[in-house]
DNA sequence: CTTCCGATTGAA
DNA sequence: TCAATCGGAAGG
């Protein structure tokens, strides 16, 4: 019997750590990371990271801009845990909690570049599938139950490190990484705080 | 309690 | 340009 050994380079974790830093630091560091989803039966769906915006205290878009509330206050918890949240009663949006506990501010995931490419009897293009933060949510199963979660291994979600190749080409080519300012918002218009790689095609706009 | 609205998306 | 659809935030 032939049988190939499959060897799985899994990078190293983004840990809390790593995101207990200001929220407009951590997210151009987590473009090109790779965002996990597993499952109850143990199967994964992973993307990278292309596309991120972050939201930080004394900003008005920010959901913790006024007040603690039961919805947003992980986001005043530490780093590194999810906060999910459901926009226009339709879909759902997936950030990460980032900086100090006491300094509610987080990233949203915008948008992943799917691995494999989803083989889905869809009218979408493959790779547009997660171009965006409420379609990665529904191609991930991501919902209200995910908020409040540890982002680790043995959870339904965690995060790990650009591989070595794309760690190398976003340090070396300054051009590969676009900073612009948010999309959607009615407040904080003006504040470039939106980042994504410029060479991929899952970004959800430009 | 009532009213209003949104960090979206895709169809008209 | 605009509706869908609902949890949460604000106001009375």
């Amino acid at each position: 019997m032939t049988q190939r050994e499959v060897f799985v380079t899994q990078q190293p974790l983004v840990t809390p750590e790593c995101l207990s830093r200001a929220a407009t630091q951590v997210a151009p560091d987590l473009l090109g990371c790779t965002l996990v989803r597993q499952f109850a039966d143990g199967s994964q769906v992973r993307g990278v990271i292309v596309e991120t915006e972050a939201y930080e205290p004394g900003d008005p878009a920010c959901h913790a801009y006024r007040r603690k509330t039961n919805r947003n206050a992980v986001m005043f918890g530490p780093a590194g845990k999810t906060y999910v949240y459901l926009i226009y009663g339709v879909y759902h949006c997936l950030n990460v909690v980032t900086d100090l506990a006491g300094i509610p501010s987080a990233v949203l995931i915008r948008a992943l570049e799917l691995s494999p490419a989803p083989t889905l009897r869809d009218r979408e293009k493959p790779h547009r599938v997660a171009a965006g933060p409420g379609k990665l949510c529904r191609a991930l199963q991501i919902d209200l139950s995910h908020t409040n979660l540890w982002l680790q291994p043995g959870q339904p979600l965690w995060l790990e490190q650009r591989s070595p190749t794309l760690e190398t080409e976003i340090a070396t080519n300054s051009n590969s990484v676009i900073q612009t300012t948010r999309i959607g918002l009615t407040q904080g218009v003006d504040l470039p705080w939106r980042w994504y790689l410029a060479d991929s095609q899952a970004v959800s706009r430009r």
